[in-house]
DNA sequence: TAGATTGTTAATCGATTAACAATC
DNA sequence: TAGATTGTTAATCGATTAACAATC
C-alpha cells in the first residue's frame, strides 16, 4: 500500500494539532474535532489513520496521548534526527538557528560551505567546508540533509550527499535536481509559493471586476 | 473554469525552464521538452497551457519567447509587485535579503517586528514596528504579505494584515490560520516539509530490510 | 506530400467524501 | 438501551495521462 504526501503531511498536522490539545488538557478527541483544527473533513482523518492502522474507541473517539504517540512513532518523532545543511547563505542559517527543529528532535549537526569566510569550527553548529562532507557524513552516518546553496551548484552538492550516503534530502534550491532510485527529494520553492499567491490575488481580483 | 494549484505552480516551473532555455540560445521548444525539464508528461504540459489560452504551433512547437511572455504575463511578472513582511527573525531576515526576490521583480517594502530592539529605519529595507503596519499598508497600498512570526502570533497579525487591505498572504507560521473570503492564503511549513523527508526516508530503509 | 506535433476528448487513475453498519 | 462515533466500503470528484484527429 502506498502512502500518498499528503496523507503524510496530515499526519504532521495532525501531530501539531494533538500537542496543543493537549497542553490545553484535554484528553479524549473526535475525529469530528481534529478535522476542524486542521480544516479536512472527519471522514478525511479517520481514514488517515486507518492507513496507518491507527484506531479509537467507536463511542469515546480517541486518546490524545495514545494517538500522539503514535503518530509520532510513524514519523519517526521518538528518536532523535541527526542532519546536515549544505549552504551557509540567508536561508542556511535561518534553518540553523531554527528553534522548531530543536523543539522537534532534530539536531543540525554541521552545516557546509565553499566560501572559506564562512567557516567557522568553534560555533555550536560549526561551519564546515564543502570539502569535508563526505567525510563528515560518513563518520556521523548522517542520512538526511538540506539543499540550501544557489542554484548552479545544487545538483553537484546533491551528487556529493548521495555519493556519502544520504537518502533523504530537502532541498530548497529552485531547481528539477535528478532523481535517484532510493534517495527521497522533497522541494520547497519560496518563489513559486510567492507567484502563487500573487496570481490567485490578482485573479481574485478581476473577478470582482 | 477552476484552475488547479498545482497547475499554477507547474507555469512558474515552465516560466524557469524557458529562463534556461532562453539564456542557452533556443528560440523553440517542443511539450516534450519542456516535459522532460519540469519532469511532468507532455499531455500535461499541452493541458496545461490550454487550459490558460496558450497555444503553439503544430508542427514546430511553441515559441520561447512568446511562450514566456504569456506565462509571465499570466503569473502578474509583467509587473513589479510591493510586498511586506511581518516577523524579523531568522527567516523573515533571510526572505528580506533573498536575492531571487529581486531578480523576479518581487521588492519588499518593509519588515515589521514588534521588538523595538530590532527597528531600522535607516536600512535599505526598513523594519518597522508592527504598531506602524497598518498605516504603512495603506498609504503604500500593498496587497501582499509574508507572515514569518512565531505560531501564536500569527493569527493576530494576519488579521491587522486583512483589515488594513492586504489580499494576499505567504504564511510561515506553523498553523492553521482562518480563512477569509477573498483572501488568498498559502502556507509554507519547513518543519513539516523535513518530517515528510524523514518518514519516506525509514519507510525506504525498512523496506529494504 | 509525409512526418511530426499540437490541441482536445475520452479513459484512467488516485484522492476525497458520503454513507452506514458495527459497536461502545 | 439509545445515542453517538468509529471504521470501512462505495460513490464522487478532480487531476493526470493516453490517444488521435487536425494540421502545419
Amino acid at each position: 500500500m502506498n502512502i500518498a504526501k499528503n496523507c503524510v503531511s496530515r499526519l504532521s498536522s495532525y501531530k501539531n494539532a494533538l500537542t496543543k490539545l493537549k497542553n490545553l488538557g484535554f484528553t479524549r478527541v473526535f475525529s469530528d474535532n481534529l478535522a476542524d483544527l486542521i480544516s479536512v473533513t472527519s471522514s478525511q482523518v479517520r481514514k488517515d489513520f486507518s492507513l496507518f492502522g491507527i484506531s479509537g474507541n467507536r463511542k469515546g473517539g480517541y486518546n490524545i496521548e495514545e494517538l500522539f504517540n503514535q503518530i509520532n512513532h510513524i514519523l519517526g518523532k521518538d528518536i532523535v534526527h541527526n542532519i546536515i545543511i549544505v549552504g551557509a547563505g540567508y536561508i542556511g542559517k535561518a534553518l540553523m538557528k531554527y528553534k522548531t527543529f530543536e523543539k522537534e528532535g532534530i539536531k543540525i549537526r554541521a552545516v557546509f560551505d565553499s566560501d572559506p569566510a564562512k567557516i567557522n569550527r568553534e560555533s555550536s553548529i560549526p561551519i564546515l567546508p564543502v570539502k569535508e562532507l563526505k567525510e563528515f557524513i560518513q563518520a556521523q552516518r548522517i542520512k538526511i540533509g538540506i539543499i540550501t546553496v544557489p542554484e548552479n551548484s545544487a545538483q553537484l552538492v546533491l551528487d556529493q550527499m548521495i555519493d556519502a550516503g544520504i537518502q533523504g534530502v530537502l532541498n530548497f534550491a529552485p531547481i528539477n535536481l535528478k532523481e535517484y532510485p532510493g534517495i527521497i527529494i522533497n522541494n520547497v520553492n519560496i518563489e513559486l509559493e510567492l507567484e502563487n499567491v500573487i496570481y490567485y490575488t490578482q485573479t481574485m481580483e478581476n473577478n470582482k471586476k
